[in-house]
DNA sequence: GCCGGTGGTTACGTTAACGTCAACATATTG
DNA sequence: CAATATGTTGACGTTAACGTAACCACCGGC
């Protein structure tokens, strides 16, 4: 597509969102494959703009991959994924979506994430007492051979 | 196989490990099905005694299902659970893998859940924000009400 | 005018992590 | 003794998340 450049003006479209990119960008500057990309807009969590055939991606596009990226990275599925982007974007579609009712899904989110936070600690603690246990036998060790 | 009872002596074992376990028990303690705990056992992840043909779990390995369960919590794959048991269980096998090996590899997992715990605390942050700005939707939409 | 690069759309394959089901053994209980 | 509970080993099905392959189209260039 080369998204940056030719293929058709365009014209237009209010002048902003100057920076549209293409689909090969996106996957080199997140270091994902193309496949991916077209793989998360098939289960709905992205959806660029399409300019003669070719995916157009915008700043929040970018946005919200940085986002299932870190989903990923933490251990959420697509699905989870998706149902925390849903919080973000466009809070208008459907015309007029409670406050309240997303305050209240964003503090499940929260509260979902912050158990795994805690389950993360426990086991970085676990780590650390094994850690120090294996020090222990270690200078017990040396001081074996010392002797 | 009611392991706590009979079916069959099995006599001496030096006296210990008082509690053996039957693999519904475990399920029901863990809350999780039976195929699943024999799965991680075709996995390698657990290896319980046999007893007439049964399993037997001891104390031992329901710690180490327990550190399973924790680790698919935070996300972690199983392959990723057996690395980090092999850190704690009997290293003794194979005679003396030697303790600082160990202790990188610690390091290493424990560098692994660190990143997690960023990513993790990232999207808190981004969370609250987004639900720091619909309350003032809210109070903004209050307010125009009022007027 | 053909080549390579970029992009697109099916369609099928793959791995992980189990679920489901069948078929069978054993053991306690009514 | 038959029912019921508990256990075992396959074998096959399923879902998620992509990877791989095949084939088509357009654009710029030599």
């Amino acid at each position: 597509m080369k998204t940056g450049s030719q293929r058709n003006a365009v014209a237009s479209e209010s002048a902003n969102e100057a920076e549209l990119h293409g689909i090969t960008e996106l996957a080199r500057e997140y270091g994902i494959s193309l496949r991916a990309i077209r793989f998360y807009e098939d289960k709905g969590l992205l959806a660029p703009r399409r300019i003669n055939g070719g995916r157009a991606y915008t700043r929040r596009d970018r946005v919200r991959l940085g986002l299932i990226l870190r989903g990923k990275a933490v251990g959420m599925s697509l699905a989870e994924i998706e149902h925390i982007l849903s919080l973000y974007g466009e809070h208008g579609e459907g015309r007029g979506r409670q406050l309240d009712y997303l305050v209240g899904r964003i503090d499940e989110a929260m509260a979902e994430l912050a158990s795994r936070k805690r389950h993360i600690e426990d086991m970085l603690a676990d780590l650390a007492e094994a850690r120090a246990q294996f020090k222990r036998e270690m200078a017990a060790k040396r001081r074996t051979k010392k002797a």
